[in-house]
DNA sequence: CTACTATTAGGACCTAGTCATAGAAATGCG
DNA sequence: CGCATTTCTATGACTAGGTCCTAATAGTAG
């Protein structure tokens, strides 16, 4: 027999699991760990050091720094979607991969918004011109998307005066589509 | 005279520069504030101590613990905008400030987007039933609208048969109406 | 019994602070 | 000018949450 009261866990079990729990607590402290877990401070440490983590101090940093990182990403974001070929006047296409964040909780589909946004900012892109802003659209979502989806979105141009540019934007997942839309641009310089 | 070859900033105006200092960067330490501001680490100290401004390690924590609360208050944000006013079925309506990461740099207009994210989102949540997507919508952009301004989407539903409803959303800027859309909305259970 | 791993313990050191106390320097004012 | 008051600096003692290194112990396998 090898304890008393409280069975140790194998040291493999551990520290897959210290490693776990760290992950989803980045604000814990090895004492707390050491608690936890029933084995002593300096065990804790020998776990982290083999798994490669940081302390406390240095795991906050890294969020921190992460999260600056975030936010600075999503507020100069001029295009939703990456933009992987763009014909000013022409054609675009962009690529946009839905997340978690974007499906409703309680379905898993794509909320309609963020098709649109796509496709309404690179309707704005394909544009050669300072000013534009979208002054109607018509929009249809014909199959819902779901997480992970990668959704391609093709911009045309198709009509054009001294105002108005009329932009259809059709998205894809796979071959099938998902999205299409007709968008008029207002472009020049005031109102 | 009152000095040789530095001359100090009075107190005040680096108690102000200080607290904007680590405003925009939270990871900086006393030492480096110190040696920056040409003042002893213990001014800094004092100067932190009257303005309530916590050391490094605490201000990294405030940032991690407000990243993971961010990433939440996004993902379970079902609703863009502050509904205000709800009659399921009926009417309904949200108000959304426009903020700077809203709008384009360039001309300070608000990108289309985020007004179609408010009304759609609007027309989801007027509908009472747990599945709601949008098939069709078909919007027009009036006015543009800019940071700071304060956006009020009415939502009204106008026909309903056993799969579809139609909602028509108007958004206003004080009483000038700057979006309007009509939204098809496929209720029910699958596909 | 010995070799070995896993664990624990201890001490020295570190950073980036805290709090409290004391002294020096600069400034305002009668 | 002198003196009071503000402002700044210095110092020492203490803290959390570690690092790194060495050494001792416990338990197990051959």
């Amino acid at each position: 027999m090898r304890c008393l009261l409280f069975m140790r866990k194998p040291k493999h079990v551990r520290k897959a699991e210290l490693k776990e729990t760290i992950q989803n607590n980045p604000f814990i402290t090895d004492e707390a760990l050491a608690t936890s877990f029933n084995v002593s401070i300096q065990t804790i440490r020998l776990d982290r050091l083999e798994l490669g983590i940081p302390e406390l101090r240095e795991r906050l940093k890294d969020v921190a720094r992460q999260h600056h990182d975030e936010v600075k990403a999503l507020t100069d974001e001029e295009v939703i979607g990456e933009v992987i070929d763009l014909q000013l006047d022409e054609t675009a296409i962009s690529i946009m991969e839905i997340r978690e964040e974007h499906v409703f909780t309680r379905n898993g589909i794509a909320r309609g918004h963020h098709l649109f946004a796509q496709a309404n900012s690179l309707a704005v892109a394909i544009i050669n011109d300072d000013f534009v802003v979208t002054g109607r659209a018509n929009v249809r979502f014909s199959k819902p998307v779901k997480a992970t989806e990668r959704v391609v979105a093709k911009a045309k141009v198709t009509a054009q005066d001294d105002k108005w540019t009329t932009v259809i934007v059709e998205s894809y997942v796979d071959q099938r589509r998902v999205f299409s839309g007709e968008f008029q641009m207002a472009r020049g310089h005031q109102d």
